[in-house]
DNA sequence: GGCATATAGTTAGTTATGCAACTAATTTCA
DNA sequence: TGAAATTAGTTGCATAACTAACTATATGCC
């Protein structure tokens, strides 16, 4: 049925578009506002870091889903602002252990309470069963295409 | 319930996450194999110029939710790559008009083709409900913060 | 008519992403 | 043990994003 292939073509657009780049654009200027300079894609690192400090840049690949070059420059970015510092390993000379500072630390609860605010805007009138089926669905894309 | 809370900032993750960025990924990478030199954003605007050819650079902002910069410098590509072309307008003396070389019309079928295929990979294990339910929350989030 | 305002588009600077090619350290295994 | 393969991270190049400041044209209104 070309019908139904035409329509989840234009899915595509849903998944990478109008609403991702919305909640995106919300979140960056809702950190601005609150006087805060990091940008959202530096906020992921630094928040996969509160729950577990001291990883190392492939971790924080797996974790980010992003690339090996993507975070070597994230984090010259984030040693820039002395967010975290690159500690070498004693165990493997090759890896760099990602560490937070204390300026660092104190970021972790008003983005955390920033981000939980931003969220709560854009799914007034989601319920949770929706929710939980947005986040079954993007989990089997995810599976499905790696 | 802070609990609650927690999980609706995480939120953030899914929606602009590791979903959103294995689809364009592997969209990214069927082009490439079909042997098109064209980003999935460039082809993102030939989409919409397919539907409504000639368009101002403010309505192809409109539609593809992106800013003017980006749009300039994304017709400024596509012009390089002969795909399309500024025509003024002749009203409006301000508005350049964005039209599709012969060239652009011909990737339509196979690019369509190609998105359809990869989201048919993408979906596999996702039922129709589930998929209208993305669709309707993304659309209640777009509309949340705009 | 003419000045203020709004709209269309461009440019400059910073950050981020993807890919390919590279160095350095470690592991594998014949 | 030592060469080959793997893994961790960096660098260079191209494209794309956001912000702010800019030019040019059009509109509104006194």
């Amino acid at each position: 049925m070309p019908n139904n292939q035409f329509k989840r073509g234009e899915l595509y657009s849903v998944i990478n578009g109008m609403a991702s780049t919305a909640v995106a654009r919300r979140l960056q200027k809702n950190f601005r506002q609150a006087g805060l300079e990091i940008t959202i894609e530096q906020w992921s690192v630094l928040y996969h870091l509160w729950k577990e400090d001291c990883l190392s840049q492939q971790e924080l690949c797996n974790r980010t889903f992003r690339d090996k070059p993507s975070i070597t420059r994230l984090i010259d970015n984030l040693e820039k602002q002395k967010l975290v510092r690159r500690v070498a390993s004693k165990s493997d000379r090759r890896i760099n252990l990602v560490c937070l500072s204390d300026a660092a630390k104190e970021l972790q609860e008003l983005t955390i309470t920033l981000a939980n605010q931003t969220m709560n805007e854009a799914l007034i009138g989601v319920n949770k069963e929706e929710i939980e089926t947005v986040k079954q669905v993007f989990q089997r894309v995810y599976d499905n295409l790696t």
